[in-house]
RNA sequence: GCGGUCGUGGCGAAGGGGUUAACGCAUCGGUCUGUGGCUCCGACAUUCGUGGGUUCAAGUCCCAUCGAUCGCCCCA
């Protein structure tokens, strides 16, 4: 057998990279819009950068992370998501010494050692955002905005919003030893499963699939938040209130990133298998610190592009098609050829799409070519049009035919 | 890391131990010596993911391995 590419990565052919180029034409869209810059940082990063920005005891940096040693003996890892990178290249560049906030979108892959499965890859890409500098709540519920706003404008239907607020790390581990605490009398009834997550992340727990029962009468993060944390969280969703964004609240939600501090959201859609979270993302006040810069918060979203691509499918979202073939040119004999290929080349540079054989093959090949590519017009060449100095045109919808001169049919082609 | 299902031409798909590997679509050629979407005719897998084993004989049975797919953990 001759290779094969990677487990869990996905060669996008012709015919379906339209479909992501709409799609990053999308977010591109919208982060202009929204006044986000593009930023475009490395794939691979030390692997520290995850370790101290993921964190340590996460799945992600525990065991899905492509990590090797360059010929410098330096740990490096593919950036298994997009907000360390960003967050370091912002404290690297001095970001935040700009007047303004600093608004920050990136699109592009990640990589996730973990057995694919729908809608989940080794290589995936995201869409995402990042903003720092501010801990108005209005900045939350405008990230949470955008996010919807993007599935909304790309014909998906019933994407819910859930928000959480996960607090502060002092509320969160107050919360976490009251979790521990309720569960402790009962915890050789919860499943094998929520047995070690009751020392790892016992809010895991309250997320259980096998036993929703688990959670009934736990108590909830929410009680357990500050003053600051509890006039944050009303104020995001008074925002979002405003600007006319359902949303749910779901005191359950955990995200798989260490990092959170206050806000955290999911937007969630059936249509993939087994899996109903599209994305996600939230606040992260402590992150850039953590990564070595000032104490300047932060709060983005990271978009799975292969779930809205499932997603799109699944509800047979249409997508616009390519750019259609203008003229498909048939030469008939040596001379016709060269002919044809020296106006091929006038009508792509007069900015037509034109398209020849390259085959040698039969007339009757080369219309049915010409028909698969769905060129508007056939060009034709033979001894009789060179003769004459014309070209013959065939309008392959109608089947009407005419002649034109080589000077009339760049112009001839462009308004039709 | 664990479990289920699957792996036959460019694509879809039959064949479940016996000697020439159905069929459909697509493609190419002809019918139509220069005109597509229709018809009819013809061509198109020394080979069944890979490696090993059982057998007189293996796409067909067994083992391993790789991959796909779905699910668990976790996540986008």
């Amino acid at each position: 057998m001759s290779i094969q590419k990677p487990k869990g990565t996905q060669d996008l052919l012709p015919g379906v990279v339209e479909k992501w180029q709409y799609i990053e034409e999308k977010a591109r869209d919208i982060c202009a819009r929204f006044n986000y810059k593009e930023i475009r940082s490395p794939i691979f990063e030390n692997t520290e950068l995850f370790q101290r920005g993921v964190g340590e005891t996460t799945d992600i940096v525990e065991k899905e992370m492509y990590t090797f040693l360059d010929k410098g003996d330096r740990s490096m890892s593919l950036r298994p998501e997009g907000t360390a990178g960003v967050v370091r290249a912002y404290v690297e560049n001095k970001l935040y010494g700009e007047p303004d906030i600093a608004k920050l979108y990136y699109i592009g892959p990640m990589f996730r050692y973990e057995q694919p499965q729908a809608g989940r890859y080794r290589q995936f890409h995201q869409f995402g955002i990042e903003a720092f500098g501010s801990t108005d709540p209005s900045l939350d519920a405008e990230v949470i905005a955008m996010g919807y706003l993007f599935y909304k404008e790309l014909g998906l239907q019933g994407v819910r919003v859930e928000i959480n607020s996960v607090g502060n790390p002092s509320c969160r581990s107050v919360y976490r030893e009251e979790l521990q605490k309720f569960f402790a009398p009962v915890k050789d009834q919860l499943c094998k499963d929520c047995q070690s997550r009751y020392d790892r992340n016992p809010m895991r727990i309250l997320d259980c699939k096998k036993d929703q029962a688990h959670g009934v009468g736990a108590p909830s993060i929410l009680d357990f938040l500050d003053e600051e944390c509890s006039t944050h969280f009303e104020k995001v969703q008074r925002h979002l209130t405003d600007m006319g964004i359902e949303y749910e609240i779901n005191p359950r939600m955990v995200r798989g990133l260490d990092y959170y501090t206050h806000t955290a959201f999911e937007y969630k859609c059936a249509g993939i298998g087994a899996i109903d979270t599209i994305s996600g993302g939230g606040r992260y006040n402590g992150l850039v610190e953590q990564i070595g810069g000032d104490d300047q918060p932060g709060v983005g979203f990271g978009l799975g592009l292969e779930r809205v691509l499932l997603v799109l499918e699944a509800q047979a979202v249409a997508i616009p098609a390519g750019r259609p073939l203008d003229a498909y040119m048939i030469g008939m004999g040596e001379q016709a050829e060269a002919e044809v290929a020296k106006l091929l080349f006038r009508l792509r540079a007069a900015g037509l799409t034109a398209e020849k054989d390259y085959q040698g093959r039969k007339m009757k090949a080369q219309m049915k070519s010409a028909d698969r590519m769905q060129a508007r017009f056939v060009a034709i060449i033979g001894d009789e049009e060179l003769a004459q100095g014309v070209i013959a045109l065939k309008n392959m919808a109608t089947g009407e035919q005419v002649k034109v001169t080589f000077e009339e049919m760049v112009t001839a082609l462009s308004d039709k």
